[in-house]
DNA sequence: GCGACAG
DNA sequence: ATCTTGTCGC
């Protein structure tokens, strides 16, 4: 009964989700700011990590902060799970420092979600800034043959609507899943996810946040601010 | 009832 | 996400 009511949270924040056509919506400046995200469990604690960039290179820093988990994770409603913590982490950064982004990019999916409203959306729509979904595995059920070429993509389709795509980064490497959270289109999403992924299959932030995330698990915290 | 199921 | 050994390769 408890899911019911969340089923229906995510129908109502799913209209508040902003789909930009191409040519529409956010598109990266040189000097824009992403926000890039990762958390680690172990017990009851999450460790999380965000590390903060910048289109033109010039700003990489990483900021952790450990905060006790309230909610189970449910496929599905990840959101719920992830999105609270994340988006305390995000304010608190936003608050202590001079970093505001213009965009996040999450490890998981945005409207490719069966109700539209992936983590990315969630977290998109609840700080109102452009988001977007890459995440390593699908949800959604669907056959398309996967690409293998770096830059070819299959679009995903769930329910007649165009939701996102099964992106290859690297060629012969298993591709990504890329779906718009917020205030963007997919094609500048693909374009921006494809540009940041330029050695491996993940993006470099991501993989950043998530070694970070590991380290802190560990109690290193060598090179990030830790945040309390 | 059984299996699938972002992280 | 996490539980887990060795192994192949740059």
């Amino acid at each position: 009964m408890e899911q019911e009511q969340l089923r229906q949270v995510q129908l109502q924040m799913a209209q508040q989700v902003e789909v930009c056509t191409e040519g529409e919506g956010y598109f990266p400046q040189g000097s824009d700011i992403y926000f890039t995200m990762d958390i680690q469990y172990e017990g009851d604690f999450a460790h999380i990590a965000i590390v903060v960039n910048d289109f033109k290179e010039s700003i990489s820093e990483c900021y952790v902060q450990t905060l006790p988990v309230e909610v189970e994770y449910v496929p599905g409603f990840f959101a719920f799970r992830e999105g609270p913590l994340l988006k305390q982490v995000i304010e608190k950064i936003i608050k202590e420092t001079d970093y505001y982004p213009q965009l996040l990019i999450i490890d998981g999916h945005g409207i490719a979600h069966p109700r539209r409203l992936g983590l990315a959306a969630w977290l998109g729509v609840k700080l109102g800034i452009p988001a977007i979904g890459c995440a390593k595995r699908t949800l959604l059920k669907y056959e398309v043959e996967k690409p293998t070429v770096r830059g070819a993509f299959t679009t995903i389709w769930h329910e007649g609507e165009e939701v996102g795509v099964v992106l290859c980064t690297q060629n012969e490497v298993k591709p990504v899943y890329v779906s718009v959270g917020h205030r963007i289109a997919l094609k500048t999403a693909i374009n921006i996810v494809l540009s940041l992924a330029t050695s491996y299959r993940q993006i470099e932030a991501i993989r950043m946040a998530d070694q970070k995330a590991r380290l802190l698990a560990k109690g290193v915290t060598n090179g990030v601010v830790v945040l309390s």
